[in-house]
DNA sequence: CGTATTATATAATGCGTGTTATGAAATGTG
DNA sequence: CACATTTCATAACACGCATTATATAATACG
C-alpha cells in the first residue's frame, strides 16, 4: 500500500479544536493551527481538504468530546433537575482559567446570518432534547434553558463575575425545581 | 479655518454599525465600510484614526440609539415585568428580516478571552441595572434575565425557530410575573 | 486676495493569509 | 528489489487586507 500516517488523530483534532474554540475560525490562522496540531499544512490539507474541512472534523470532535461527555457526568439519563443544575454550574469551572467558552455558541454567532455549520444546529438539539426529557418532557421549559446555557456561555466568555453567575444558576434551579415539584 | 465635513455623521456611524453588525468587526473589510458609509478609506482614517477607532466611535453610537432606545420604548421606568416582556418580545422582529443579531452579544463573543471593548461591559451593566429596577431590587433574577437575554440573540442570530422563542418568552415571564406576585 | 488648514480622493505599500506545487521519505505488494 | 502510493516537509504564489503617502479641493481668516 502506502506509507501509513504518524500523527495521533484524536490528538491532532483536540489541538485544532482548542484553537476555534479560543480564536474563532476565521481568526484561526493555518499557521495557528499547525503549531496546535504538530503537522505541517501540507499534512493537514492532505488529510482534510482545506481549513474548513478541519473546522468541520474538530467540531464533530467537540460535540463528541466535549459536549456529550460533559452531558454524560453531570447530567446522564434519569439524573433530572438535580443532573442539569450540575451540568450548568459546570460551565463556570474551565480547566485553562481562559474563557475559551462554548465552540458550538461562539459558531453560532460567527456564522450568524449565513447557514449554519451542521454541528452547530446538532448541538441545540442534542441540549434541547437533553433539557426536555430532565424536566420530563416540559419542551417550552426546555428551550429556556437552551437559552440562558447559551447566554451564560456568552457571559463566561466576556469574562463576566463569574460569583454571580453561580449565585444565579443555584437559585435558577432551585425554584425550577419548587415549580417542578408542585 | 478649514474645508468643512460634508457627511452626516449620524448615517456613517449607523452604516458602519450596520457592517459590524452583520460581519462582526475582524471581518468587516475597510472596503465594506466605506461602501456602507459612502465615504473613502482615507476620510474614515482621518476621522476615526483606524478600523478600531471607527468600530468604537459605532459601538457607543449602538449602545445610544439602539440599545438604550430600545429600553426606553418597551421597557421605561415603572413598566415593570410587563415591560421587560415587552422588551424581549421585541427582539424577535428585526427590520430587515435579517439576522444580525445584537451587537453587544456579537462582540462579546468575538472579543472574547482578550480584554472586552467599553462598550460590552457597559452594555450589560444597563441591561443588568435595568432589569433589576424593573424587578424592583431582584439582582440575583436580573442576572438571570441579562443571560437569557443573551441566549436569545445568540440563538436568533443562529436562525432559531423565533415561534419556540416565542412561546418560551411569553411562558417565562408569566411565571416570573406570578412568583414576583405572591 | 492668498495662505493656512482640514476634508476628500487616488494610488501605493507591506504584510499575512489560505492554498498549491514540488520533492523527499516511507510503507506494502508484485 | 523496484514500483505504486500515500504521507510529510519546504517553498512559492496570488490575493486581500489595513494602513499610509501623496495630491487635490474647499473653506475661514488675515
Amino acid at each position: 500500500m502506502a506509507r501509513p500516517r504518524t500523527f495521533d488523530e484524536d490528538r491532532l483534532l483536540t489541538g485544532a479544536m482548542h484553537v476555534f474554540r479560543r480564536r474563532g475560525f476565521a481568526a484561526s490562522s493555518v499557521r495557528d493551527l499547525e503549531e496546535a496540531t504538530g503537522l505541517t499544512s501540507g499534512s493537514l490539507y492532505n488529510s482534510y481538504r482545506d481549513k474548513r474541512g478541519l473546522f468541520e472534523t474538530a467540531s464533530a470532535h467537540y460535540n463528541r468530546t466535549v459536549l456529550a461527555r460533559r452531558i454524560e457526568e453531570h447530567a446522564p439519563e434519569g439524573a433530572g433537575i438535580a443532573g442539569l443544575r450540575r451540568l450548568f454550574l459546570s460551565l463556570l469551572h474551565e480547566p485553562d482559567g481562559g474563557s475559551s467558552g462554548c465552540l458550538i455558541t461562539n459558531s453560532a454567532v460567527e456564522f450568524g446570518g449565513r447557514e449554519q455549520p451542521g454541528f452547530v444546529t446538532e448541538g441545540f438539539a442534542i441540549l434541547r432534547a437533553c433539557f426536555a426529557d430532565r424536566l420530563r418532557g416540559n419542551d417550552t421549559d426546555a428551550v429556556a434553558l437552551l437559552a440562558l446555557y447559551q447566554g451564560i456561555l456568552v457571559l463566561i466568555r466576556a469574562g463576566y463575575d463569574k460569583a454571580a453567575l453561580e449565585a444565579m444558576i443555584t437559585q435558577h434551579f432551585e425554584t425550577l425545581e419548587k415549580r417542578h415539584g408542585c
